[in-house]
DNA sequence: AATTAATTACCGAACGTTTGGTATATTTGA
DNA sequence: TCAAATATACCAAACGTTCGGTAATTAATT
């Protein structure tokens, strides 16, 4: 059997940063195949259904990541609060790139994408969601505390990634970090 | 000279609403026509440069509702700063209609809109921050507290908007309204 | 008061281009 | 030699845009 060109896990990436400055309805095929290093055909070998199931594929891989960068983190009782939290900060700061990346459930979440994608996303909001509450109960907040907080999370995140990109500024973003942390810390 | 079938601001109130729902990509001229009771060659009467036009005209539209709703309640010091906010966040909360639209600024800031509007969306998002630097001065914080403030408040209604949209609650939105109003009392 | 000229608003039909998507052929490794 | 992976060539439909021409109103001339 003939061997893959390109990775799942490297055809996934490229399409992110594809869908990330273009958006959903604004990535075409072409961009896509471009960015992916096969042709466009070629794409419906890989993904058959085209690019709603690129789109789908998108969000499975990046609900992956956050699973395994935020809620596995702050699920992890055998480290203190204070770390977990300090870890899941860095694992966003990464993602982001500092404020530079869009986030993909946002962009997703545009044009037509919430009536495609809007249970994958709610659902990868959710695990962000209930990974926060996680931690909050662990700093002593009641669940509703925790849940509430959680939100605010999601919130400061997502708004900070907006207006950072808006106004070509980074630091919406780093200050929404730190507010993050002061959600949980003081 | 032959008198207009749709005024100028139900043109892009119409558009507006295409923009929201579809994005700026994904709003094709067969639906900003449809929507807005003229054909679609009609548009480019009435605006020459065709869809960018268009963008551009909704985000003056909507510069000019930031500068009536919210810069020049803010500003105006004939009012105390308590009833300046809460007429604020009424306006607020009626131009997103409780959370139900989308904010055009983000929409347009996304696929290829920020390239072309990026300089509207940047004026008009200084001017809400400006004014909620007026507020936050007239309450007693230092021009720097103001200005993070200001930011805060901008990233909280940014966010909550993205969360709302895509957990189709409008629980975030009402929570970020009052996280709004905790900034500056209390 | 009537007619004509000028001006503006509007629209049906078509433009070239790009879109998402396929049918068919070739390459490649087991 | 067989099956999976990739590639070339192609397509109908939709895209944003343009054009020739018509409808509706005002201004000017008689």
């Amino acid at each position: 059997m003939r061997p893959q060109k390109v990775a799942d896990h490297v055809l996934l990436e490229n399409m992110i940063s594809v869908f990330r400055f273009n958006g959903y309805e604004g990535a075409s095929l072409n961009d896509l195949a471009n960015a992916s290093g096969l042709k466009k055909a070629s794409l419906y070998h890989r993904f058959p259904n085209g690019k709603k199931e690129i789109g789908s594929a998108v969000l499975a891989y990046i609900t992956e990541g956050i699973t395994n960068n935020i809620y596995q983190v702050l699920a992890d009782k055998n480290v203190s609060a204070d770390i977990r939290l300090n870890t899941v900060l860095e694992n966003i700061n990464e993602v982001y790139d500092g404020g530079k990346n869009s986030c993909i459930l946002r962009v997703l979440s545009m044009d037509s994408g919430l009536e495609l994608f809007g249970d994958q996303i709610k659902f990868s909001m959710n695990i962000w969601i209930d990974a926060f509450t996680l931690l909050g109960i662990d700093f002593g907040s009641t669940k509703k505390e925790a849940k509430s907080k959680a939100n605010k999370s999601l919130v400061l995140i997502q708004g900070s990634l907006v207006v950072t990109k808006a106004m070509s500024s980074l630091i919406p973003f780093q200050e929404a970090l730190k507010d993050l942390r002061n959600l949980y810390i003081e």
